[in-house]
DNA sequence: GTCATAATTGACTATTTCGTCATACATGAG
DNA sequence: CTCATGTATGACGAAATAGTCAATTATGAC
């Protein structure tokens, strides 16, 4: 009989299985954000999960559906970080601020991970499809952006202006940690950040109000 | 006898290897734009040129000398279309406003290019390399938007600021574009680029004057 | 301990991609 | 036209990568 009543005691096995997963994920994760997705091979991530190339096979049909995985997830821990915050931001600059900032820690927290979403947001199939096709995550992510906002805009909501903001946000913040990690020093990046987000937040802040 | 006097007349022969060098690179850079360099193949490259697999190798080594050559043109590219204007910017705020423009025109005009571009800077080692190793083009680039903006600071040029100010910039314009192809209608970009031009070329410069 | 079941392995075959080269075609000087 | 030289081709063997599976090891119920 399987465990019923023995909550969450796990079986060795499972155990076992769930660490390898784990295994993978965090290989995958490193490979991909050090040589892209595309250039990677499953060798390379077995290699550096240091286990056998069929038990990569076992939890994942390739290395595609793993980087989708790692993409939802990651995706979801960027969504989290902004949801959840302790105190209701008073006005429009302290959402926008905050917005920025939740951005900059999860950079901090997951540079693996930001570099992959990075990566993987720009090989999205980009032309002609429409936003409707755009992959889920990224879809869910600018929604996150426009809620979170919108509560703290004057007038009504324009939807139009929201995606443009969100768009904004996500560019400027992307782009910023993109070139900022190839050309300046990590204590750089914060001082630069600190002072480049007040800035910004001033700006859009009154391209929403005008 | 070679020709000498007859100045720029290529004999035919010249003609259809200079033509088919550049089929080959047209097709190189619309598959690099939409697979990315690494998802590409050779073949993919010469079926979209119409030529034969021997061909490629007769004038490129592999697909990165080819892509090497496609960095360097179009970094070349966007570095003139940044130095060649017309009129001499009168203060900082027109010199930024011309900096984005420029940016935009240059996607504009050449949309393969910039996306490119953008995925060869995002694969560029990332990570523990030093700004010293960074790919060359994209150091010309960064140079040159400091270049331009230095003239116009009031205060004798801050070199911290104006490269914080090159990463601000080619941050917004890259990461703003990369999302907009994503979420954005076409003509939806042009008026969004519009406006939000104003709104960060108006809070960078209070940046550098501050 | 025994045994059935689950997890792991890496040698193996299949498939993809690379890069070469003998052959064919185009050019242009005589 | 003829021939030497430059250009283009795609079939082919070499190399890299994908994906499979029989054998091996770990687990856990008894």
């Amino acid at each position: 009989m399987t465990n019923e009543s023995t909550q969450n005691t796990k079986t060795r096995s499972q155990k076992r299985s769930t660490k390898t997963r784990l295994q993978l994920e965090k290989a995958a994760l490193d490979v991909f954000s050090e040589i892209g997705v595309d250039a990677a091979t499953v060798d390379d991530i077995t290699t550096r999960a240091d286990l056998g190339k069929g038990t990569f096979y076992r939890y994942f049909k390739d290395k595609y559906e793993i980087a989708t995985k790692l993409v939802d997830d990651i995706t979801e821990q960027l969504i989290s970080q902004l949801s959840s915050y302790d105190k209701t931001p008073k006005n429009l600059c302290q959402t926008l601020e905050y917005l920025l900032d939740a951005h900059y820690r999860f950079y901090l927290n997951n540079r693996e991970g930001f570099i992959l979403l990075f990566q993987g947001r720009v090989m999205a199939k980009l032309e002609r499809e429409s936003a409707a096709q755009m992959e889920e995550p990224y879809q869910k992510y600018l929604e996150e952006i426009a809620k979170l906002v919108s509560p703290h805009t004057s007038s009504p909501v324009d939807s139009v202006k929201i995606r443009r903001l969100a768009c904004a946000v996500a560019g400027f913040v992307f782009g910023f940690f993109s070139f900022a990690i190839i050309a300046m020093e990590p204590n750089e990046i914060e001082v630069s950040m600190e002072s480049l987000r007040r800035v910004f937040v001033q700006s859009l802040s009154g391209f929403l109000e005008r």
